[in-house]
DNA sequence: AAAATTTATTTGTTTAAACAAGTATTGTTT
DNA sequence: AAACAATACTTGTTTAAACAAATAAATTTT
């Protein structure tokens, strides 16, 4: 839909500008479709992203670090994510032996078993876009790749 | 720069899902450098957002209706962030007189002269895509566009 | 071995998104 | 005019981003 016409803007400084805000307003569409596929499950995006680098691990731990290291968002404060993932009892929490430093954190059956559930949710993320076809697509992540110099 | 490579992920489920995480993580990298661009003045984003709002009704008053149809984000908590704007002596809130439920949230003289001072700022933040020509971008705009169906 | 540095994580604080609920005022019915 | 609905906003709560500072353990330097 027609950017102008959707934030009743009539005109943009630039198209710079234009662009930038295009992608702004996109992704919070795009994240808003997937909280919605999320929300049943009672799960933020967040946490069902951590969850989800959790089970890649299983059945193994991860530290806060490597977790870190598979999340997009550097920044994410993984320690609080955790916290609330464990009262939901859907992860664990015990200290390496071999370096006390280190958290090892582990998804919980709870945990899997409500993945299992889910499973859905990945097919219906992609249909988020399933009217642009391969070109569009490929375009759009050349483009987009491009941005990020 | 290839996605693949920057959020060490050797291969996607689908094109669909790389191009959803690749409009995140983009918007996320534009994002980041617009926030370094606000810090110096010590005003985030949404705040900044807000405060050229209401100098564009300067010398008139805005409402938080107003300002909340105005911004991209409709689920923004206006009332909280002119608080903070408040607190900083960058706008100020009195009731209106013809309905009394309605706030008029207006500009203060600092609060001008604090956007004079940052009139670089959208010079600055359409560099970020200054690498990308005319035909990029429109093409960009297109097809984010047509992803909101 | 003690001191300094690095690493891994936690804690504290401010800001804001998301959503629900509450309050005051205005407008509309009956 | 009283009852009601609608509106404009405020308040409360949880979650999380961003950033700084603190803590504890491990590693390196002296």
């Amino acid at each position: 839909m027609n950017l102008e016409q959707e934030i009743k803007q009539s005109k943009f400084r630039s198209e710079f500008q234009k662009t930038i805000i295009n992608i702004y307003y996109t992704n919070s569409y795009i994240f808003s479709k997937f909280q919605d596929l999320l929300s049943e499950y009672k799960l933020t995006v967040q946490q069902y992203n951590i969850l989800r680098i959790l089970r890649g691990q299983f059945p193994e731990t991860a530290s806060i670090g490597t977790i870190k290291e598979r999340m997009l968002d550097k920044n994410s404060d993984i320690t609080r994510i955790i916290d609330r993932l464990i009262i939901k009892q859907l992860a664990e929490r015990k200290n390496s032996i071999s370096d006390r430093r280190v958290a090892e954190i582990k998804i919980t059956k709870k945990g899997l078993s409500l993945l299992k559930k889910m499973d859905l949710v990945d097919l219906k993320s992609d249909n988020i876009l399933s009217h642009l076809n391969e070109t569009d697509l490929k375009k759009l992540n050349e483009l987009l790749d491009k941005i990020r110099i």
